[in-house]
DNA sequence: AATCGTTATGTTTTTACAAATATAACGATT
DNA sequence: AATCGTTATATTTGTAAAAACATAACGATT
């Protein structure tokens, strides 16, 4: 049985894309370095994809997920709001959790 | 509460992807058309993306998944092994049970 | 008012992937 | 041996997504 399991999660808002992988990888990366353009350069992402999925998330969500400041002493910068960390924890619990249930899945299935 | 989550499994084998979504619907056309040809027209799918897609099950999978015949009185055709048909049914089964479980997930979370 | 590093946005170029097209191989049937 | 509808495979074309490039807007600081 070399045969394993994989997934991938997402959660919808009205029918549009709210969180994905991607997504949830570029908001834990402006947590870290409160900069967009610091967080998109950490994942290799170009500044403008990184700032349109933002821009995606923010607009589906009930709530703000980020603060974005334009200009000021170090130019400006963006934070999560306690909406937006919440949902991180929210996605990851359920996808570890889902992983789990996969795996136990596959355990039950005796021979292929 | 107007989110909901949403899933794509898939069943790898030896880190290469044997089954996802997309690959089961096509095994699915296959058995009941019994052509790949036909299959691939009711997917509207390229002839050649659906053939590379089948070959490629067939060379990840422990054993082969299709019965392909060329020539004959028919031209030929496509038929699923029972081992084919048997990954289809353990796919879907897994799949549907991913689904309840991620509801489940999800009405467990009080208020976002 | 000049500078700085950021967010915000438009425009162009590249690239990866899908689709389309073409053709060979096959074997039962006639 | 000619035909037929299929599988098998190579080559070309098209297209949509990504990347790259460019520039505007912003506001605290000097």
């Amino acid at each position: 049985m070399n045969y394993s399991i994989k997934s991938r999660i997402w959660i919808e808002s009205n029918g549009k894309v709210l969180l994905g992988h991607g997504r949830i990888e570029l908001l834990k990366a402006i947590d870290q370095y409160g900069s967009l353009s610091k967080a998109a350069k950490a994942l290799q992402l170009s500044y403008k994809k990184a700032w349109q999925l933002v821009d995606a998330v923010n607009k589906s969500a009930k709530q703000p997920v980020t603060i974005n400041s334009i200009g000021g002493k170090n130019g400006g910068g963006m934070q999560l709001t306690d909406y937006g960390k919440n949902l991180i924890k929210i996605f990851e619990t359920i996808n570890e959790n889902c992983w789990a249930f996969l795996d136990e899945q596959l355990k039950k299935i005796k021979t292929f």
